[in-house]
DNA sequence: TCTGGGGTCCTAGGACCC
DNA sequence: TCTGGGGTCCTAGGACCC
């Protein structure tokens, strides 16, 4: 039986969720800011028809957003991540060959048939998303993944088509590829456009007639790959099991200048926080530790300072109080004071399954039962009562430098006031 | 006052070895 | 004055993705 791919992609996903949860949002102008509210990530469609752009800076658009009553929210990714995961547990009632690509995007992996049928399919799990979830997506069919790619944004920009398009088999395959610019097709950037526009290569069609050779010398194998899928040759599979991560980066933009040490520990801690939990998630221990620290380099006027300090830790870890206590160490290796800082970050890399771990002969019995026990509690505690329940001292009290979200929605699906308290009847 | 936070893969070039 | 060639490993940097 032969396979297509159809990529299932949420619509302005962020402020979908939003509106999931506060129905007033509809057919308003929409915008969701990035973390530490500086730019915008999200944008309602009456949003992006008033011009405002992916990526604009907040502070300059205040006067837009007061002008035109645009509904603005920080990011909740809490919410954001509980919606996701909803969307994916639906997807899987289609099928289970499913790759989820990120928050808002999945690929499955579907049984080919007719033009026909498959449109009808697509709109099915259209409906069915919706029904479940509350959250709309667009759903585009295709040979490859570049194809199915190329067919979710035709399904989205054209509304007669409803939100689900099928390329596979297109007998005009060619000639919507000509209509189709070069710099929307999956891998090919902002730089690789213009590279690709000086030498005439403008329409996603002129790019799968281009010559192999001069593709993977300008822009390299993955490039060339991009070529052979366009032309229906798929080079990039379907990968359902995630991968485990090779790098995990916690870092964050202070929510003002910070010049103490002190503070800056705390930041730190409250990042390798982070960043062991997510080890801990997939049952891996990091070797290699990674600390850096930055001032704002927007501000040309102020003194600029950036270093970043580096550690093998003696055996592969995942235990917090050990990675805050290095990290910490290398923070104050590269501390300069004098400085007003905007941000700090962790980066664990060199990253090994937890239960293969060669232990160090000098370090005996070593990560420690109980060490163990205690993350699990800690990571239990939180998933289930939400983040930062319960945390490491080091990671601060008040956390003062911590970023702004100052329009934050509630948290609709982790917060535990909202958890109804049903009583057990004695039996 | 205010400009996000993660990730991936590939290539070139240097160090080092024989 | 001349100063090969091939291999490996590592790092930095550049491109992309969402």
């Amino acid at each position: 039986m032969k396979k297509v791919f159809a990529l299932v992609d949420c619509n302005n996903f962020y402020v979908s969720c939003e509106r999931v949860f506060n129905p007033a949002l509809e057919g308003r102008a929409v915008v969701v800011l990035s973390n530490n509210d500086g730019c915008v990530i999200a944008r309602s469609e009456e949003a992006k028809a008033l011009g405002i752009k992916m990526g604009a800076p907040a502070f300059k658009m205040e006067h837009e957003f007061r002008k035109y009553g645009v509904l603005v929210y920080s990011s909740n990714y809490a919410l954001y991540g509980d919606m996701s995961d909803r969307v994916m547990q639906t997807l899987e009632q289609f099928t289970k060959r499913l790759e989820v690509y990120s928050i808002d995007e999945a690929f499955l992996s579907l049984n080919s048939s007719s033009h026909e049928e498959m449109t009808e399919y697509g709109r099915l799990i259209r409906y069915i998303i919706k029904k479940w979830t509350g959250i709309p997506v667009a759903v585009g069919i295709g040979p490859t993944k570049t194809l199915a790619k190329i067919a979710g944004k035709i399904g989205k920009k054209n509304p007669q088509l409803k939100g689900v398009f099928d390329i596979a088999n297109h007998p005009r395959m060619d000639e919507i590829l000509n209509a189709f610019p070069v710099g929307d097709v999956w891998g090919v950037g902002p730089q690789y456009e213009a590279l690709l526009k000086r030498h005439g290569i403008l329409t996603a069609l002129q790019l799968k007639c281009a010559q192999d050779a001069w593709v993977k010398k300008h822009l390299t194998v993955m490039g060339l790959r991009t070529v052979m899928e366009l032309r229906g040759v798929s080079c990039f599979s379907l990968e359902e099991m995630p991968m485990a991560k090779k790098g995990i980066m916690s870092s964050r933009s202070f929510g003002r200048p910070v010049e103490s040490l002190d503070e800056l520990k705390e930041s730190i801690a409250t990042y390798v926080a982070y960043a062991a939990e997510k080890l801990r998630q997939q049952h891996s221990a990091a070797s290699i530790l990674h600390v850096f620290l930055l001032t704002n380099r927007f501000k040309t006027e102020e003194p600029q300072y950036g270093n970043s300090a580096t550690t093998i830790l003696p055996v592969p870890s995942s235990y917090t109080p050990d990675l805050i206590r290095s990290a910490q160490e290398l923070l104050e290796k590269i501390y300069k004071p004098g400085y007003r800082y905007k941000k700090t970050g962790v980066f664990l890399t060199e990253i090994v399954p937890q239960d293969r771990i060669q232990t160090n002969l000098l370090v005996p019995d070593y990560p420690h039962e109980k060490n163990r026990t205690l993350m699990k509690m800690v990571d239990h505690i939180n998933a289930r009562w939400g983040p930062d329940t319960v945390r490491f001292a080091a990671e601060g009290m008040e956390k003062e430098w911590h970023m702004r979200r100052n329009l934050l929605s509630p948290r609709f699906t982790t917060q535990w006031s909202e958890i109804p308290i049903v009583k057990i009847p004695n039996s």
